[in-house]
DNA sequence: AAAAAAG
């Protein structure tokens, strides 16, 4: 399907074709599978990219690539045909494109690169083919993201994976592109159990950690992180748990106590049940209030907060009571955010929170054993009916923060009426980018499922069949993004009216120009009552939440309880940050060294025709890489994105879209090839490493004209960074890629 | 200014 192809437009197809092996799916609509020798058009596509790039850079040659990566990793079964292939060059930019297609060949996914050699040669082949392809090509591609991982999943994930992978293969075929993705998203799961699969995405990633993560997973998913620094704690003794605080150490909890009452006590409401109600008001406005010590972890973030609250001062807000201000700066410190600690949530199940028993085995499946302190925190309030502000960084558990209660509440009030046919939505969860959306629903959608309920992913990108097909079956929860979620709601195939329970996920950043009206609009569609009566909930999460979303909460939130979690922040610690002052003309080389190591790298670039640059650039240098941004189609985004959680690439080279929420374990280098906007970009971009209580290293690259502005970024984030003048060559730049 | 989000 064309639809899907969406990339039938510019850039889209302009990127389509450089990698799809045939002609893109337009092509394919039109010739339909195949046909046509696309062998033009293959050379075609690459060629726009490689036609200049290439030159400049002839060597990068193919072998070279998969060899060293092949001594890396995997690489066995492509050999065989490697061996053969003769021209990469002239394919290769394609084939950059092309492997990550080349699904097909299994074997040679294995070994990501596969097939280096062929893979341009074959790629192209392919598209000549036609007649494989219509078998093989596509197939593979889509399989290809997926087989490849499985073969080498099955090391590690095996069992979720074939979920994956089939679903994509099906469909593959119909349209491919979108509806394998949406399958793997979905449909597998779905069908076979839906906890599985999302495991599996989940997971999967992680089991590529394979080493370390299979196991962890569970543990990872959260625990980690927050074990480190929270955990400890203690906790949810909650009531008790001030005194021991003290001990923990974890100033933070701690703080919150001390905190807690503070921005609680606005909140306090909120503590509702919860006892511990940790809230530590945020802190670092009080910042300095409070107990120094512990909140050291705290105090990272309550800088970033700083800059909201500095300037407000809490304790004025806090007595102001507002729970909310809009403007200035306060947002958050309005927010007063109660800060848990880890320690708090120490003992305490999600059943004291309030989750039943199906949810609680879900969530058990997912990894989540127990609540984290963002849950801890959150969960009780959501049950009681309160619109929530949740300050967390992804991956600390903020999906499940506002996922298990939703479903929970969903429960309560739906009831019986759940699985009435055609029946409209009761909740909605909306994210800034299809990826994050899909990750969310791989979240919530398993915790839907065990107590009966829908979920359905509506997001743009992919044909409207499949998702109105849904509506029209019924569902009740909806997980997308705003552009699609308004386009369905004017064609009048969405009703909202009936939603009760509405999620921002990164809230601040969907406040920003061109989020914002979408979601004001889609909100308005809302319920504003229960069916009982009560207000309809609005809950608002993000990492850095704060008064950006003034804007919303005087609009559509009521009482809002803040919550954050202490030391959650990127600051945190694991992070080791750099700054490297570069020569303009040195950049590329630079970066280049910098992303040779073994490890998983995430390189942030200003704007998708650089982070395409850049991923070309590095594959031809025998590195393997890939590329996530708007210009290319959902399917390749999906599946690039998916190249480098299951390990068949170690480098992916993104714009900002890849800057908030995604999730993939291991990522031990972040890499800002320009340098970000602001600082809440600097903090969403280094958020991607340093997870799991593990190490990371975020490296900026400026330009010597830039170096003010960065160090502003990083004062502003409050995150210290060495920063030293560097170029090609430099012994630094192995030792970072080393790590 | 760019990116993302509908096509």
């Amino acid at each position: 399907m064309a639809p899907y192809d969406k990339g039938a437009n510019s850039r889209a197809d302009r990127s389509d074709r450089a990698r799809h092996p045939n002609g893109t799916p337009a092509a394919r609509s039109a010739k339909h599978r195949g046909f046509r020798a696309p062998e033009p058009t293959a050379p075609r596509q690459k060629q726009r990219w490689d036609a200049e790039e290439r030159r400049s850079r002839p060597s990068s040659g193919e072998r070279p690539n998969w060899e060293p990566r092949d001594s890396r990793g995997s690489r066995p079964a492509w050999e065989p045909r490697g061996a053969g292939r003769p021209a990469r060059g002239d394919d290769r930019a394609p084939r950059s494109f092309d492997r990550n297609d080349r699904g097909p060949r299994r074997d040679d996914d294995r070994a990501p690169r596969r097939d280096s050699g062929d893979r341009a040669p074959r790629s192209f082949d392919r598209n000549d083919r036609a007649p494989r392809r219509d078998s093989d090509d596509r197939p593979r591609r889509f399989d290809r993201d997926e087989r490849a991982p499985r073969s080498f999943d099955r090391n590690d994930r095996a069992p979720r994976r074939d979920d994956n992978d089939r679903a994509p293969r099906r469909s593959d075929r119909d349209d491919r592109a979108p509806r394998s993705f949406d399958r793997n998203d979905r449909a597998p799961r779905r069908d076979n159990d839906a906890p599985r699969s999302f495991n599996r995405d989940d997971r999967a990633p992680r089991s590529f950690d394979r080493n370390d993560r299979a196991p962890r997973r569970d543990s990872d998913d959260r625990p980690r992180r927050f074990d480190r620094d929270e955990r400890a704690p203690r906790s949810f003794d909650r009531d008790d748990r001030a005194p021991r605080r003290d001990n923990d150490d974890r100033p933070r909890r701690f703080d919150r106590d001390e905190r807690a009452p503070r921005s609680f006590d606005r909140n306090a409401p909120s503590s509702h049940g919860r006892p511990d109600a940790p809230q530590a008001p945020r802190r670092a406005g009080t910042g300095s209030q409070g107990p120094s010590a512990p909140r050291r972890d705290n105090d990272e973030r309550p800088r970033r907060f700083d800059r909201d609250d500095r300037a407000p001062r809490s304790s004025d807000r806090s007595t102001e009571r507002t729970p909310f201000v809009p403007a200035d700066d306060v947002k958050l410190e309005k927010l007063q955010a109660e800060a848990t600690i880890a320690a708090d949530v120490d003992g305490v199940t999600f059943g004291d929170l309030g989750i039943g028993g199906n949810i609680s085995r879900a969530l058990a499946e997912l990894g989540a054993a127990s609540p984290f302190p963002i849950q801890a925190a959150t969960i009780p309030d959501v049950l009681a009916g309160k619109d929530v502000l949740g300050r967390g960084r992804t991956g600390s558990g903020k999906t499940i923060a506002f996922g298990a209660p939703l479903v929970e509440k969903l429960m309560e009030h739906g009831g019986g009426t759940k699985r009435k046919m055609g029946r409209a939505p009761r909740a909605l969860i909306l994210a800034p980018t299809r990826e994050l959306a899909l990750q969310i629903d791989r979240t919530v959608q398993p915790i839907a499922r065990s107590v009966g309920l829908f979920t359905t992913q509506i997001y743009g990108g992919v044909p409207y069949g499949r998702q109105e097909g849904a509506l029209e079956r019924g569902v009740d929860i909806i997980v997308g993004t705003p552009g699609r979620v308004q386009d369905l709601l004017n064609k009048g195939k969405l009703d909202l009216s009936e939603v009760v329970i509405s999620v921002l996920d990164e809230a601040d950043h969907m406040c920003d120009l061109g989020f914002l009206e979408p979601v004001q609009e889609i909100l308005r569609a809302t319920a504003e009552v229960t069916p009982q009566g009560n207000r309809a909930q609005k809950l608002l999460f993000s990492a850095t939440l704060d008064t950006q979303v003034a804007a919303l909460v005087e609009q559509f939130l009521h009482e809002p309880s803040v919550h954050e979690v202490a030391g959650e922040d990127q600051a945190s610690s694991t992070i080791d940050h750099r700054v490297l002052v570069v020569e303009q003309r040195d950049k590329d080389r630079v970066l280049e060294e910098l992303v040779a190591g073994e490890g998983k790298t995430i390189v942030f670039a200003r704007t998708r025709a650089y982070a395409e640059r850049l991923a070309e650039q590095f594959e031809d240098a025998g590195i393997r890489a890939t590329s996530l941004h708007g210009d290319l189609n959902q399917s390749r985004r999906t599946r690039n994105l998916s190249l480098l959680t299951s390990g068949r690439v170690n480098v992916l080279v993104a714009t900002d879209v890849a800057a908030r929420g995604i999730h993939v374990d291991d990522i031990s280098l972040v890499v800002q090839a320009d340098a970000p906007d602001d600082y809440k970009a600097y903090m969403h971009r280094s958020g991607r490493t340093g997870r799991a209580g593990k190490e990371g290293t975020v490296v900026t690259i400026v330009p010597r004209s830039r170096r003010r502005k960065i160090e502003g970024i990083l004062e502003h984030a409050e995150i210290e960074a060495d920063l030293v003048e560097s170029g090609p060559g430099d012994r630094i730049l192995a030792e970072l890629a080393a790590r």
